[in-house]
DNA sequence: CGGGATCCAGAACGATACTG
DNA sequence: CAGTATCGTTCTGGATCCCG
C-alpha cells in the first residue's frame, strides 16, 4: 500500500503552475474555515436552524459584530440561508444550505483528526518548548 | 445519504458543555490550518523533503520571516522535522513527520471539497454581491 | 430582536537589515 | 544558505452606540 499522496489533487499544481491567491479555491475556502468563528457557526447550524440570538447564546464569547459578519460571509458563499420572520420583534433564522451541509463532511474529517491527535500535538509542543527553555546546547544529527 | 451529523463527534459537545478555546483541539488545529501559509507549506512538503530556499522558491510570495515562523510552528506541533546538514553553506531540510503526513488525508478532503465547490461558491458570491450593490459597475475581479 | 456604523487594541504579515 | 531582529502596515476582532 503505497502512500496515497492525498494532496495530489489539482492542488498540487499550484506549485508547478502559476498560483494566484485570489483564484485559488483552497485558499479561498481555507481562509473562511480558518477564521475564528466560521467552523463553530457551521457546527451550531449543523443540528438545526438557529436564530441570531440563539447562536449568540451558543457562542457567548462572539461579539454581535462578528456573528453578523460570519453569518453574512456564510450567506454570501452560499453555505447558509437567511430567513426573516416579520414578527413584532423581528426574528431571523439561519440554516445551512445543501452546499453548507456538504462541507460538514470533509470538515468532520479534519475535526476528527484534530481530536485524535491533539494529545500528540500538545506533547510535541511541550517537548519543543521544554527543549527551548531547558537543556542549552542540544544538537541533533541524522 | 447518511450525511446525518458529521460533526457529532465530541466537537458537538462544546456547545452543550463548557468551552475553553485554549483547550479546544479543533480551534487549536484550525487556527494552524487556517493561517496563511501552513497548508501550502504542508503541501509543499508532501511530495518530498524540501530545503528552506527550495520552499521559498515554491512559495515566492512568502517572506522569509513567515516561512521561518510557519516551519517553526509545524516543527513545534510535531508535524515536521528539521534536519541540519553542516555543509559549507549550511543547508537545512524539512520533512513531514508521520503525524504531519497523517493530517494530509483529512486535509485533502477539505481541499477536494474546495476545488469541487469553488465554482458554486464563486457564483453564490457573485450573486450576493450583485444583489447587494445592485447596480452595474463592478470594478476589477482578481 | 437583529444588525449596521464607528472606533480602537492587538495580532498577523511584509520589508528590510544584519548575522553565522 | 538559513535564519534573527526590528519596524511599519494591514487586518482582525471586540466594544460601544444607534437604528428599524
Amino acid at each position: 500500500m503505497s502512500d496515497d499522496a492525498p494532496l495530489s489533487t489539482s492542488f498540487g499544481d499550484w506549485q508547478t503552475a502559476g498560483f494566484d491567491a485570489g483564484a485559488c479555491p483552497v485558499r479561498n475556502v481555507l481562509d473562511r474555515i480558518g477564521d475564528k468563528w466560521t467552523t463553530l457557526t457551521l457546527a451550531a447550524l449543523a443540528a438545526r436552524p438557529r436564530r441570531f440570538s440563539e447562536l449568540h447564546r451558543i457562542m457567548p464569547d462572539i461579539s454581535k459584530r462578528m456573528l453578523t459578519q460570519t453569518l453574512r460571509d456564510l450567506e454570501r458563499d452560499g453555505l447558509a440561508t437567511r430567513h426573516v420572520f416579520p414578527t413584532k420583534p423581528p426574528s431571523v433564522e439561519y440554516r445551512l444550505s445543501p452546499l453548507g451541509r456538504s462541507v460538514l463532511h470533509p470538515l468532520a474529517g479534519l475535526i476528527g483528526w484534530a481530536e485524535q491527535n491533539f494529545a500528540a500535538i500538545t506533547e510535541a509542543r511541550r517537548r519543543y518548548d521544554t527543549m527551548r527553555t531547558g537543556p542549552p546546547a542540544e544538537e541533533e544529527a541524522t
